[in-house]
Order: structure tokens, then C-alpha cells, then sequence
DNA sequence: AAGATTGTTGCTTA
DNA sequence: TTAAGCAACAATCT
């Protein structure tokens, strides 16, 4: 599930690819991904180039020059794969099992949704499995309208203390909850929201207004540490997620509590991690570290 | 073979 | 009026 790191990452990889390559062919493998007519997509498109590649929360921003703006987002299990004969790890020729390293095989597949052909015949591959995730081009208006509904943005001049502990105030929800809430905090999904609550040793379930303004600070500080290591190490694989040219993330090594219910916690070093479903989600943690 | 999985939207409820 | 909670969405895996 790609989150903020892992989709800064792909941003970060496309930006130096494909920036100012004239689009030259589109194919759409299937167009319920397209949320524009597949005719106005085309034509805002073809022959066009983006000029530079943003992102806010989990959502990119592909800027086309004439103040339109092509939005992506993954959802759970989308994928944007560059290749082209140097850089592609996952198409153009057959390959065996060893010499497939990003285990999605050759490209495009039975879940590659959109190809995007540019000038220089190097390839950008939409894959979903899923088909949550979607492909929509929006004008400056829109696109504003959009930006409106993401909260603070982690790793921006924006995300001040004082700004962290205004999204605490007045609420009732659960810790979990609001760290998921994209309106008030941009970017963070399952993994790491149990990463920090983890790290913080807070449970998930904790009330927002049982939490004193020390362990807000904490959890603060300890979003901005993960996230950023989480960024160095080009994100989390689990299952779907890969880099911009299809290579998995290096962050899993350092997961903490997600993915490891029923194995011993590695801080107490006693206590079982548990799994339960906590604000509509599966959640990780542990019983004994986490008040 | 039913249930879990995941992010977001949109509806309902409080 | 606003927040919280939940079903729905697609497709696969267990």
C-alpha cells in the first residue's frame, strides 16, 4: 500500500525520467481507470510533456504545461513503472525467475491498465491489480479544490508543532483514526501509522483527547523520523509496491510491529504482537509497550 | 469457501 | 453544523 514515502519515492524516481519527454503514443487497456472521457484524456494529453511532477499526501500531480494537471493515485495495489532499455527492470525482453527482481515479470501484464510512449520509445506502465486506484486530468480550479481537502503536510514548513496539535483539539476520535485522516494529516496509511503508535508506545485505540501534550510532541516528532528514514530507504514492499523502475522498497527490514502479529515484540522482548481491527482497519500492536 | 485485505468517497447517524 | 462510523468499491489471496 503505497503511503507518503513510497509515493515520494515513485515521484522522486519519474521526475528525473520522464520530465519534458513529448508523450507520443497513449494506449488504455481499460478505461474505468480514466476518469475523464478517453477522448479529452487523449487529446490534453498526446503530444504534450509534463513539466514537473508534484505530490500531496499519497496523491501525484503531473503538471502538463498548458494549466492542466493529470492526477494519480494507487490506491492499494497501483503501480507506475518506467522502463526504458537501460533502466527498465521489469519488461522489454524475457527474463528467468533469478533475473526477475521485481517479481512482476515482463511488461505490460495482465494488470498494466494505461501505457504511456514517449519520443524516445522509453515507456510508462499504469499497472493496478486491483483497479482502485485512477488516472484523471483536472484544470488549475479543480486541482485547488482538491489540494483543499489534504491536512498538514508531513515534511513541509507547514508541519510545526503548533500546527500538529491543532488537529488534536476538539476531537474524540482514536490516535489511529486520526493519523488515517487525510484531511487533517496528509500521507500516512496503515503501516506507518503503526509504526509511530509503535514507537511512541501508545495504543491505537487512545482517545485524542487522552493524549497529553508530551506524547503529542512524541508522536510528532516520531511521524517525521519514520517517514524520512521510510524516504531513504525507498519505502515499504510488502506485496505490490515498486519504485519507479519497478524495483521493490528497503524499508520492511525496520518495520517494527506491522506485519509481525504473533511474534515477540522486539522492545519488551515478552509480549505477543496483536492484530485487531481498529478504526475499520487491521492493527498491530503491542499490548505491553503501548498504553 | 467465506472473510480479510487496503484508501478513499459518500452516506447515515449522532 | 460538524464529526464519527460504516458500507461500498475490485480483485485476489488465504
Amino acid at each position: 500500500m503505497p503511503e507518503l514515502p513510497e509515493v515520494e519515492t515513485i515521484r522522486r524516481d519519474l521526475e528525473k525520467k520522464i520530465v519534458s519527454k513529448k508523450i507520443q503514443k497513449l494506449e488504455i487497456k481499460d478505461s474505468a481507470i480514466i476518469k475523464n472521457s478517453q477522448n479529452q484524456f487523449v487529446k490534453k494529453l498526446k503530444g504534450y510533456f509534463f513539466s514537473r511532477i508534484n505530490r500531496i499526501g499519497k496523491l501525484l500531480i503531473f503538471q502538463i504545461p498548458n494549466n492542466d494537471y493529470l492526477l494519480v493515485h494507487l490506491k492499494m495495489t497501483g503501480q507506475l513503472v518506467f522502463c526504458d532499455q537501460k533502466t527498465c527492470v521489469a519488461g522489454g525482453h524475457s527474463m528467468t525467475k533469478e533475473e526477475d527482481i521485481s517479481g512482476i515479470g515482463e511488461l505490460p501484464n495482465k494488470y498494466t491498465r494505461v501505457i504511456f510512449t514517449f519520443s524516445d520509445k522509453s515507456k510508462l506502465y499504469f499497472n493496478d491489480l486491483r483497479k482502485f486506484g485512477y488516472l484523471k486530468i483536472v484544470n488549475e480550479d479543480e486541482l485547488n479544490l482538491v489540494k483543499e481537502t489534504f491536512g498538514i503536510e508531513p515534511l513541509t514548513k507547514n508541519f510545526t508543532l503548533d500546527n500538529f496539535k491543532k488537529i488534536f483539539k476538539n476531537r474524540k476520535t482514536n490516535i489511529k483514526a486520526l493519523l488515517l485522516n487525510q484531511k487533517l494529516i496528509a500521507g500516512i496509511g496503515n503501516i506507518y501509522a503503526d509504526e509511530i503508535l509503535f514507537d511512541v508506545g501508545i495504543l491505537p485505540t487512545r482517545p485524542v483527547d487522552k493524549v497529553a501534550e508530551a506524547e503529542i510532541k512524541k508522536i510528532f516528532k516520531s511521524t517525521q523520523k519514520i517517514i524520512k528514514k521510510a524516504i531513504q530507504y525507498r519505502g515499504t514492499t510488502f506485496n505490490s509496491y515498486r519504485d519507479g523502475s519497478g524495483k521493490k522498497g528497503n524499508f520492511k527490514q525496520f518495520l517494527k510491529v506491522y506485519g509481525r502479529k504473533g511474534e515477540k515484540c522486539i522492545k519488551c522482548k515478552k509480549a505477543t504482537i496483536k492484530k485487531e481491527k481498529i478504526a475499520q482497519r487491521g492493527t498491530s500492536y503491542c499490548p505491553v509497550c503501548q498504553k
